[in-house]
Order: structure tokens, then C-alpha cells, then sequence
DNA sequence: ATGCATGAGAT
DNA sequence: TCTCATGCATA
């Protein structure tokens, strides 16, 4: 384990004065604040243990025991995913705090203007018995869709922005619907037994626009911004209803897809645990680091630069799901992602991968305002100049 | 399930 | 150059 105190690789950075703030730049704006994510913590160990718990439970009538559990496999073409057994015993729901979306519809919405998505959802939907899950056959006719297929890209369905809060968008799910939305989906693709991957590659056959498992699984597991989830949840809605009323689900998910994917990719980097703790402890001092901070950074890790940067990208992507988003000051924390996000008092949690998660349980953390605000609170022993002593 | 990477669009 | 949505690769 990598004690962000003392066990921290002598830092020699030179850059971090001790004193005043590191980086000079500032960083989120508004606009990061608003693409709003979920803060349930999915940490992969522990951090999501028990005690954060109690968003949802079990449904009343035994979750398993629901169904026709119908043994047939529909679909198994190499998906890795471990077609994981009947939920026993629900035990590992995504315990995610209340929901941070803001009540009212977010613009979002705007993205999926299909039909209402009325509550038993689906209506809009009649699995036509024969179906011939033609991609073609199911292409926009119903609405929304048709702006899935486009981009792929963020801003395809983000670019949204706008959201006239009047008119017939008032359809925009809210944080319960689509909490429990979630949670339908993945019980019931886990009693049709499907797999993550199996949903993702029969929305490409459905709908023409395929996910991936891990797309899947994040909406599953409520990860994805609130916008992100209002686009997807109709045409998983849609599959959802397909998948429970059709047979021939198995020819959705075969997809002959074997997308030839040869676009060469960069080798993932795999950052040593200690490394990932220094990084971290930079984080907490600058969310965004400037280019040349970048630079000196990775030089002193060791890294590429460009793994520096994407690290922080990625880093401030994860911090906006840990954290809640302004405006839920209620129940949210305000952190300004732009210096450091440890409250002071707070200590700082520090998983098994050597982060520090700030809000374990998000909701614990106590609400405070930006003005407020403190200073670094530089672990003692963090310190970026390696002065342990 | 999640870490690192990519790419489009926004700034 | 960043954010955001998304996916490959891997723990």
C-alpha cells in the first residue's frame, strides 16, 4: 500500500513551491460544474462497502426469485462477461447516495426527443412479435433515435445544451427514474441472461448504433453523466422491451459485427501504484495543470506527457463523479476542482490503488462553500518537494 | 468493473 | 487544449 504521508516516492519535483499555490492557473469553470455526474463512489475494492449501502434495496418481492428466469442462453459469442449467475441475493447493488441530479429535467433531455418514455416504458415499443430485427426496420421511425446514430461522439447528443424547459421535453427523465431504470435493466438482462456486452452489440443491431460492455455496465451501474443516461435509457428502454418480448434476441446480439476494429490503439500504460500516488497528490494541488507543469511533471515521473495530461483528464473526469456537482449544496460538497479538493480535517482515503477518494461515501462529506475554500491542504508527508522531515 | 486512451466538438 | 462520451484492455 502506498502511504500518501510517508511512503511517498521522494518527490522531486521542483516545481510546487510549498507555499502558495503550485499551479497558477485556474481551472473549472462553470461548465464543468454543470455536466453533472453521479457521485456514488464505484470503486473497485472496498469503497463501496456496505456502509454506503442504502440507496436501493432489494426489491420488496425478492429480486431473484422474479422470473422466468429462462435458461435458454440467447447470445454467446465469446463475450467475456461471465454470465453472472441469478442475483441471489442482490448484495451488490452500485450503493449510490441520492441522487445529485437536479430535479427538474436537465437539458439533456432535449438530445432524446422521442416519445415520453411513459413509466412501464416500452409502450412506444411493441415488440413487434416478428420483428425482424432489421436494423433498418428499426431506425428512427419512433423518434429519438435518430440522433443516436450520429457521432457517437460526445457533443452528438451533448451539444444539446439548450433544453427549451417547456414544450413536450418535459419528458427528460428524473435521477429516480432512471435509477430505478438502471437497476430494472440489469436485473432483468441478467434473468433473460444476457450479458453487458450482449445489450451493447444488439443496440447496434437495433438501433445502428452499438456500445460497448463498459458503456453498458456504467449506465448499469449509474456512471455516466445524467445526460448521457437520458440518451441511452430509451434505446436500452427499447431493448429491454424487445429482449422480453422476442426470441430471436440471440440474432440481435450475434450481430455479425466484427468490427474491424484495427485501428491501432496505444498500448494502455499501466502507472505503478506510487507513481499513481504521486500524481495523485498533485491533483490535490492543481486539478489542471499547466502544459509546462505537465511537462515537468511526467519528466520527473518518468512518463510520456501525454500520459501526464490524460491522467489529469481522466483524473478530473473521475473527480466529478465522486464529488457532487454545485448547485446540491444540500447534500453535495463544493469543492472547487480547481486547487485542491481535500477539506481540511478531512483525511484523506486512499484505496488500494493508491487514490485518494475524497468522498468514500460522498454524502458524508460536510457542505461547505467556496468561500470557505482553503488553501492546498498538502498531506504533511505528500509534500511535492520532498521535505518529509 | 475500471484504468488509460481516443476523437469530436467546444473554448 | 479542454471536456465529454465512449471504448479497448486489463485487473
Amino acid at each position: 500500500m502506498f502511504s500518501p504521508d510517508g511512503g511517498l516516492p521522494a518527490a522531486p519535483f521542483g516545481l510546487l513551491p510549498d507555499g502558495g499555490p503550485p499551479f497558477p492557473r485556474g481551472g473549472y469553470d462553470g461548465a464543468a460544474a454543470q455536466q453533472l455526474f453521479f457521485p456514488f463512489a464505484s470503486e473497485p475494492d472496498g469503497a463501496r462497502d456496505a456502509s454506503t449501502a442504502r440507496a436501493w434495496l432489494p426489491p420488496p418481492a425478492g429480486p431473484p426469485a422474479k422470473a422466468e428466469a429462462r435458461p435458454a442462453r440467447p447470445c454467446r459469442q465469446g463475450s467475456p462477461e461471465p454470465r453472472a449467475a441469478p442475483p441471489a441475493t442482490p448484495c451488490c447493488g452500485p450503493a449510490w447516495a441520492a441522487p445529485p441530479w437536479p430535479g427538474p429535467a436537465p437539458p439533456a433531455a432535449t438530445a432524446v426527443p422521442g416519445p415520453p418514455f411513459p413509466g412501464p416504458a416500452a409502450a412506444a415499443f411493441p415488440a413487434a412479435p416478428g420483428h425482424a430485427l432489421c436494423p433498418a426496420a428499426l431506425q428512427p421511425g419512433s423518434g429519438g433515435l435518430a440522433n443516436l446514430g450520429s457521432s457517437g461522439s460526445s457533443s452528438g447528443a451533448a451539444s444539446e445544451g439548450g433544453h427549451s424547459s417547456d414544450s413536450g421535453d418535459e419528458d427528460a427523465p428524473t435521477s429516480e427514474e432512471l435509477e430505478q431504470f438502471a437497476k430494472d435493466l440489469k436485473h432483468k438482462r441478467i434473468m433473460l441472461g444476457f450479458t453487458q456486452a450482449d445489450v451493447g452489440l444488439a443496440l447496434g443491431t437495433l438501433y445502428g448504433k452499438m456500445f460497448s460492455q463498459t458503456t453498458i455496465c456504467r449506465f448499469e451501474a449509474l456512471q455516466l453523466s445524467f445526460k448521457n443516461m437520458c440518451k441511452l435509457k430509451p434505446l436500452l428502454e427499447k431493448w429491454l422491451n424487445e429482449a422480453e418480448n422476442t426470441d430471436n434476441m440471440q440474432e440481435m446480439c450475434n450481430a455479425e459485427q466484427v468490427l474491424a476494429q484495427a485501428r491501432k490503439r496505444k498500448r494502455r500504460t499501466s502507472i505503478e501504484t506510487n507513481v499513481k500516488g504521486t500524481l495523485e497528490s498533485f491533483f490535490r494541488k492543481c486539478v489542471k495543470p499547466s502544459p509546462q507543469e505537465i511537462s515537468q511533471i511526467a519528466e520527473d515521473l518518468n512518463l510520456d506527457k501525454d500520459v501526464v495530461r490524460v491522467w489529469f483528464c481522466n483524473r478530473r473526469q473521475k473527480g466529478k463523479r465522486l464529488l457532487l456537482p454545485f448547485g446540491n449544496e444540500s447534500e453535495g460538497v463544493m469543492y472547487d476542482m480547481n486547487q485542491s479538493l481535500v477539506p481540511p480535517g478531512l483525511p484523506i482515503p486512499v484505496t488500494s490503488q493508491g487514490y485518494s477518494l475524497a468522498p468514500s461515501p460522498p454524502v458524508y462529506m460536510p457542505p461547505f462553500h467556496k468561500a470557505e475554500m482553503f488553501p492546498p491542504p498538502l498531506q504533511p508527508g505528500i509534500s511535492m518537494n520532498n521535505s518529509s522531515h
